[in-house]
DNA sequence: GGCCAGGACACCA
DNA sequence: TGGTGTCATGGC
């Protein structure tokens, strides 16, 4: 634990500076509309896909595996993983990502018969652990199929999050995702659509630093983070 | 041509 | 347990 988050713990201001900046950010960029996508499989699958990719690259590949009729489980079990591999070439990491769409598919057919509702319906808890346990699957890969495939309230945490509120003195770059993650959830209320938008904005924000837009005024507060370097986890 | 993007895993000391 | 190499295309 961090000297920065013994200062944190039980204390009063935290939520109110945590709902400041959530407000500040909804201010600048308002509602984000996540998670871009029209089934919680879809949900599952970009969140794969983008995993160290940019999200324009994600799309086009979700639209390949959209076209071909394969973006199910069933569909995805039975492509081979060549053609798999084809299909998300332009995400990156193609070959890697096929077979972690693999192993995601296979899981979903042995554990839930391909049911996203029955899998939703367990205990978070142990949801999480379960899917963490599935090749590919990470802790913030893990936290956004709660959040934006499952609704569940799960606060998600992702480099912009590390940077720009380690920034700010609210954690450690060097504190643990779940130690981040921690300074959220203890300080908010699981509310899954505040738990949405929250992490939305902050990715949007992030995004606006490194490529160097203009910044709303009130956001200005926040320009603190840089860009991180690449190829380490 | 270099840097970075809505990470995760395998390997090694 | 923590650090490092690898996976790789596409936009700026």
């Amino acid at each position: 634990m961090s000297d920065v988050r013994r200062l944190q713990d039980n204390d009063p201001e935290m939520t109110g500076r945590l709902d400041v900046i959530y407000r500040e950010l909804f201010n600048c960029y308002g509602h984000q509309h996540w998670w871009p996508a029209e089934e919680p499989f879809e949900v599952m699958v970009g969140a794969i896909l983008t995993q160290s990719a940019a999200w324009v690259n994600v799309e086009k590949a979700v639209a390949s595996l959209k076209k071909t009729g394969v973006l199910k489980p069933q569909g995805i079990r039975e492509m081979p993983l060549d053609g798999l591999a084809l299909l998300i070439y332009s995400s990156g990491y193609y070959n890697a990502k096929a077979s972690k769409l693999k192993a995601l598919s296979q899981y979903l057919g042995d554990t839930y018969r391909d049911s996203l509702a029955e899998m939703c319906r367990r205990d978070t808890r142990e949801l999480r652990d379960e899917l963490l346990k599935v090749h590919g699957i990470g802790e913030e890969t893990a936290d956004s199929i709660l959040l934006y495939a499952c609704g569940k309230p799960v606060f998600v945490v992702d480099a912009y999050t590390r940077r720009i509120f380690s920034r700010i003195g609210l954690c450690s770059d060097r504190d643990s995702y779940r130690e981040i993650q921690a300074v959220f959830m203890q300080h908010l209320p699981p509310d899954v659509q505040m738990f949405n938008e929250y992490h939305a904005l902050i990715v949007q924000h992030g995004k606006d630093i490194c490529r160097k837009r203009p910044l709303c005024p009130r956001c200005c507060l926040l320009a603190l983070c840089g860009c991180g370097q690449q190829g380490r986890g």
